[in-house]
DNA sequence: ATGAAAGCGCTAACAG
DNA sequence: CTGTTAGCGCTTTCAT
């Protein structure tokens, strides 16, 4: 509804000149104003601010990066590198993905998104870094790219990693402790009776395998045995490969650690096809505490990541490493949530 | 591993012009090599590119981009009109983000995701398009920014909208027969033995109202009543509300249409705490079809919406525009999948 | 407080 | 086939 009897001036003021010959004065100080440089006469500065308003001008991001040599862009990218399909559609991704958006908008950048298939291009990190398109990174998942995204932090400051924390790395991560969410997890199946454990998951990722590794430190300790069921992420493969496992394991385990929720709610619904009954013949404990969790009949016990405040730290981290102060990695706890699979 | 021994020589051949001066060659021509035109020895190209992959030369794309005018990123913006707090974190949405993110790469074009609170600022979608950093903008659901969108559409080409279809409506848009499934939905209802319906969701989203007139023809149509059951999407709020609903209406109700499987689930949960049965007491279809859809108890009867083949519409027809082709919208077909909830 | 001028790094005529 | 030149639109000294 705006303008509709205009003559067809299609943005007559595109550039930083135009609204300075408008105004009557110079390009320089133009920039000036719009920038909200103090050494700007309020007179001039208000009427630059109303021509434009009123002609909607909006300068160019790509001229203004260019000098400035920033962009006010994050670049999000999420490497694909283990079984490539799922990710970009799992859940616990795209929902920190949602909150990464909102700080970073907070903070006033944008993000770019990026998904890249490592295995296809090597250099899928450099090539995103150096493309002069983006002030800083986020890294969603190390994947199997660990020595990659290594090999990159010692020549490049404003890169932050979601992902799992090693004894000893150089890239700067957040994520949360997988080993003690394991062990966590472990716990609570053989304090719920089960005695033969089982991980399912892919322990090629290195965040599974550390939850793995979590529930292996106590089943040994508490004389309870734990085997992996190695399984893919996707729904339509993991239903398959869940059944067959069930099948193969049939009478020989008593409790499963899931090393999603994802995977346990698939694995729920296998479980009632074969008969089994949850919590009685076999314990269930899932990770992340999705939205789904609770709606799995019976609801899902499983142990929480905070992923707001994974989000939080990670824009957090990066903000300060853009500003040039050297960061730790940050360790979230992860907690159990007891419902009624275990 | 890679050069851990080197003087600190940090990339010493960041632009054009330096890696001109290495291959004895004008800057000019190293872009004609880079960029693959014919007109280029193919010695000389060779020599350059063995160079630029030698130090591992990117081009900067702001630079690029601000010459050639062009970005090569498309803009993806979510609007949150109403309902703020939800929808970047919507399963729907965001597996439809995760194929658009898909799409565009593979035609080589990289994303920037913005996230707008319209409210907050009426020019969200001027000053996404104006910033001069995208090619075209895809604008994933209208909210209750129809008007805004229609306003902009005139003006402005490559644009494409999530969204649902009216008689007359200027933007291009790509989305669901929503009144289509909405009567599908209400049909199975009825087949299924309901004659009271109820609606779930908000039918200020004007895909939802498409919905719901959808199941209001039917209704009309069969002898059937309908009543809407405003209900907001975000499942902390709509679990009261369902709860509230489903105590209000005890009774009154054989039949119920959820405006999203998210919300569907989240009934049928609460259904069984009132100890009503489904479907015998109670029939539920959802929509959307989303993964939770087969694992909730008993699975989803829900109409179907094809996110992929969405995203592929969505990017085909923005880079038909961005090539000057005119578009029609496009309309896809819902599809009933019945499980056993109706 | 403002103007003039010099680029940011790249591309696209235009010559040769 | 390649070099030269002139910017893309903006910011930032350096003068004034």
């Amino acid at each position: 509804m705006a303008n509709s009897d205009e003559t067809p001036v299609r943005r007559p003021v595109r550039t930083i000149t135009d609204l300075a010959r408008l105004a009557g004065v110079s390009p320089g100080t133009v920039s000036r104003a719009l920038a909200g440089k103090s050494l700007v006469n309020t007179k001039t500065r208000e009427k630059i601010e109303a021509i434009a308003r009123e002609h909607g001008f909006r300068p160019n991001q790509m001229a203004s990066g260019l000098r400035r040599r920033k962009t006010g862009v994050i670049g999000v990218v999420i490497p694909l590198g283990h079984d490539t399909r799922q990710q970009i559609s799992d859940t616990f991704f795209m929902t920190l993905l949602g909150f990464l958006a909102d700080e970073l908008t907070r903070h006033g950048y944008d993000l770019m998104l990026r998904r890249v298939v490592p295995g296809a291009d090597a250099d899928w990190l450099d090539r995103f870094i150096g493309s002069g398109m983006i002030d800083g990174v986020i890294v969603i998942g190390q994947s199997d790219q660990y020595d990659r995204i290594e090999d990159v932090a010692d020549g490049y400051g404003p890169m932050v990693v979601w992902g799992n924390h090693t004894e000893g790395q150089r890239h700067c991560v957040v994520g949360t402790d997988n080993r003690l969410g394991g062990r966590i997890a472990a716990e609570r199946l053989i304090a719920a009776g089960a005695i033969r454990l089982a991980f399912l998951g892919d322990t090629t990722a290195i965040e599974f395998a550390a939850r793995f590794a979590g529930a292996q430190d106590i089943a040994g300790r508490m004389g309870a045995s734990i085997i992996a069921l190695p399984t893919h992420l996707s729904p339509d493969r993991a239903n398959e490969e869940i059944a067959a496992h069930l099948a193969a394991t049939a009478g020989r385990i008593d409790g499963i650690f899931a090393a999603t929720d994802t995977l346990a709610a698939l694995c729920l619904t296998e479980l009632r096809n074969c008969g089994l009954a949850v919590p009685d013949d076999i314990r269930l404990v899932g990770f992340d505490d999705l939205p789904i969790a609770r709606q799995t009949v019976p609801p899902l016990t499983t142990v929480r990541q905070d992923i707001a405040a994974g989000a939080h730290g990670l824009v957090d981290l990066l903000l300060r490493r853009l500003a040039g102060e050297p960061t730790e990695s940050l360790v979230l706890p992860p907690q159990l949530v007891v419902r009624q699979t275990a």
